[in-house]
This record gives C-alpha cells, structure tokens and sequence, in this order.
DNA sequence: CATGCAAAAGTCATCATACAACTTAATGAT
DNA sequence: ATCATTAAGTTGTATGATGACTTTTGCATG
C-alpha cells in the first residue's frame, strides 16, 4: 500500500543526478578508476554526460557522501583509497532507500554482534531456554514449508532479551522495524527467501551462534552473529540484483509489447 | 609565527552546506520538526543562513542522502520517519537515573566498536585526519589543564563519521547525550574525573585505537574501544561508589556533631 | 645548476539569475 | 456542486560569473 512496496512502480522522480551516481558509481566498481585516482573536472563530466554542472556537483556530493569519492577544493575529486570496503560497491544503481536501508542494517548488526556476546554471559536459564525454542520453532516452520520469518525475528529478539539490558531490545524493535526484510518475506524474489537451501543456510548459522551462547563463550558468540549478518548482507545485495535484473526484465517485456 | 603553535592541527576548512546541514540537523534530531512537517522553502532557508540557494540544496540534497528529509518537486521537503525520530522519543525516556544511563552506555559501547572497527577499513585521509585532530586536542587541553571533555566527545564522533555510515554518528549524538558524562566533569567527585592521572588513562586508551585505525586493523581498533569502553564502564561504577561513599561519611558527620 | 619565490593556470566553492517541471490551491464555467 | 482551467508557489536544472585554493610553471637569484 505505501509507496516502499510498490515494487510494479519504480522511483517515480528519477532525477537527472541519481543517473549519474549510478553511472560513475558503476565505473567506480568496474575499477575503471583505481583508488587516488582523480576523476575528469566538473566541466569534463558535464560534457560526457549532457548535464548541468549543478547536477555534476550533486552526484559529486552524493557519492562523497556514501564516501566513494573525496573532492579538494582547487585540486580535484579523487577516489577514495579504501574503496572497496565501503557499503556503497555493494549494488550499483541502487536508490536512496536501498542505501539507507543497507546503512541501517550495519547499525543493527553492531548491536545484534554485541548482543549475543552479552547474552552469552547473561543469560539465565529462562532465557536460554527462550531462544532455544525460537530456534526449533524455526526448524517446525521449515519442516512445514510455513513461512519462517517471525521465528527469525523472534530467535535475534531472545538473544537480545538474554542481555537483561531492555534497550538492546529496543533497538532490535526500532532498527528491525525497516531493515528486518533482510530475513524476512519480501515483496520481491519470495522463491529464494523461501527456499529451503537459504532457511537451511540460516538455521545452521543460527546453531552456532545458539551453541555458542549455550557455552557462556562471549568471542565465539559474537563472531558467529557476526558471520551471520555478514551473511545476511551479501544475500541482501544477491536480492537487490536480482531485483534489478527483474526490472530490467520487465521494462524489456514493455517496451515489446 | 603564531601557526607553528598549531602546527599539529589540520587545517580544515568546513563547507558552508555542512554548517547547514548540522544546524539543520540539530532541529531534526530535536523533535522541532515532527515527521511530515514541510521544511522551510529554499528561498526562505537562504536568507535565514544567509547562504546562497546553491548552499541550501547541498545540504538538502546531504539530508536526502541520510534519509532525514525528502524532497518532492512542486510540493516542498518534508520530514521523513527516520530512525533517529523514534530513538529520540525513545532517549527522552532515559532519565538522569544511573541505571538507565549505564545501560544506555552498553549500547553506545555496541555502536562504538562496531563504529572503531569500519572506520579502521573505511577511513579516507581527511577523516584519519580528524581523528588525530581530536587526540591532539585532548592533549592540548590536557597540558593546558582544561577540560578535556569536549575534545573526548570529538574524538569519538570523529570515528564515527569516519565509518561513512550516517547512521552511526546520529546514534551517538542521541545516545551519547546521556552517556558520555560519564567521562566527563560531573557535580560530584570532580577532583577524581579531572585528576591527571585519570585523563592520561583515557589518552592512552585513545591512542591505543588511533594506532589501530591508521594501521587499518579492524581487529584491534574493536579490541582497542571495546578495552576502552570498558573501563570507562568500570570508572563509572567506581565513581558511583566514590559518591556512596562520600554520602556515607557526609552523614556520619552529621550524626557526630 | 640548484633553489626559492612569484605568477599563472586549473579546479572546486559559492553566488546570482533565469527558466522548466511539477504540485497545490484558487478560480471560473457548466 | 463538480470538474476543468488557471494561477501561484516550489523544487529541478541550466548558465554565467566570481572567490578560494591547489598545483604547476616560469623566472630571478645565488
């Protein structure tokens, strides 16, 4: 119903600016500029691609923003040396909801690594139990082709519960409530979310990280929770290719008819 | 000449859009502005910084980025439901009670080395830069024995923006609201959080992470703040006690004389 | 020739103006 | 009263000019 989940309707304002992000972002990935290289001028890159030089500057600044580039007043705009750690190489024409929600998620994943390192020390018995039944909930729901997610989101919410600190749960409640679709059913490619080879990969993950609490080893809890989100990361950006492709698709099934 | 004496410091020339966007941002994270509410036009944000339109729409274009405000053409900018709107309710609840700031600061100390470990692969040369900034700062002050409290604030924030990652920084200045006094001047037991000793504890822990982000060590930046955090956990209860203690003798005075 | 300083060219940052595209509210006709 | 049209207001884009800063060039001096 709202506007983030009309998925037929792509960006309704495609503004001349984000078009050039992507493009420079997308030969900025392809390596075409090494890092500390310096990019054409302002003027140059208004010639190559038809634009004002107040949308160049725009793109410049988004993409310093999302700290691909770096500009120097009287010398230039160069790439930046640690390109290829940033969140931004992750998909290259993605739009502004798709890098905040990937910068969300990384705050989420802060607490959620920090979180199971607490509850690894914390937790009582109670608790233990908690995501102990979370987890099988899990595996039920998967042995019953049902959907999957609220289990997920209840296993993390336990861990979080585990650390006695009620805002660790407050946080997983306040980030979770838009960057959850990492784990959850989404409007887009519900096959792979749904298939049992991905629920099969995140329950495994998600013994280690349980194991790992079980045995009190704060290190290897948190280690694990972070394997699992790094995970979670590269499956979402699998998912925002292949929406893209899909829109690619049906842009081209279009156009035909 | 007078420059040699702050030879160490980087000279850094803000740009007049980030001074906009910080004021602007300030409003946003204040609650002045609830989300929906229409901002300003751009005509009427010129002359309230006195900046041109071209200023204006960078620093709305840098709130675009961050998913704070949203532009729609003909309409206006509006307030947009982010992520810091709800934390902010949610940090109107943290009260001045001890309790709630220590748990506050555990999910600061999740955010921070979280924050230590990307800034140590992400950082670009101006950022590194104001990191040291920082640190120098505090030792400036430090010898000059005033408060170092601001220069310690800066330090972390400076890791957090170094993370490329908005998000970050908007955490901190909401939780860190409440729980940085903890390592700075408080109404009681001033003499132990301003005695050198203590200070040049914190400055060593400081350059333990600085050391670790400027080699690019992931790791050890984590390890590095985690450390950090956690004697300045540890400083706090001391300081807890100290005032306990203080309250203990003062009432026994009382009852002698 | 080497060195240091000054001039110049190149580039980003900011300002100012104008027009186009879009949204909303007001207006007027049916 | 309803709907289409118009008008006003706002953001998006284009263009030109100027200031600030960096780098390179060139010249003068030792």
């Amino acid at each position: 119903m709202a506007d983030s989940t009309t998925d037929l309707r792509v960006e309704r304002k495609p503004k001349l600016s984000e078009t050039v992000v992507a493009a420079i972002r997308k030969q900025l990935l392809a390596g075409e500029m090494p890092p500390g290289h310096k990019l054409p001028t302002e003027g140059q890159l208004t010639e190559t691609f038809g634009v004002s030089r107040t949308v160049i500057r725009e793109a410049l600044a988004k993409l310093a923003a999302d700290g691909l580039v770096e500009a120097r007043q009287g010398a230039g705009v160069f790439v930046t040396e640690h390109i290829s750690t940033t969140l931004g190489v992750l998909a290259a024409d993605m739009g502004a909801k798709d890098s905040i929600a990937l910068n969300v998620l990384e705050v989420r994943l802060a607490i959620e690594i920090e979180s199971a390192g607490l509850a690894a020390i914390r937790r009582n018995a109670a608790q233990e139990a908690a995501i102990q039944e979370a987890f099988f909930e899990f595996e039920r729901l998967l042995l019953d082709s049902q959907p999957t997610g609220p289990a997920d989101l209840a296993f993390h919410r336990a861990i979080a519960s585990a650390t006695n600190n009620p805002f660790y749960v407050e946080m997983l409640d306040v980030l979770g409530r838009r960057a959850i679709p990492c784990d959850v059913t989404s409007p887009w490619s519900t096959e792979l979310v749904q298939s049992d080879d991905y629920q099969r990969g995140l329950q495994r993950e998600h013994l280690v990280i349980l194991n790992a609490i079980s045995a009190g080893d704060a290190n290897a809890a948190r280690e694990a929770m972070r394997a699992h989100l790094a995970a979670s990361q590269q499956r979402y950006r699998e998912r925002l290719q292949a929406r893209q492709a899909y829109y690619a698709k049906s842009v081209a099934a279009a156009s035909t008819g």
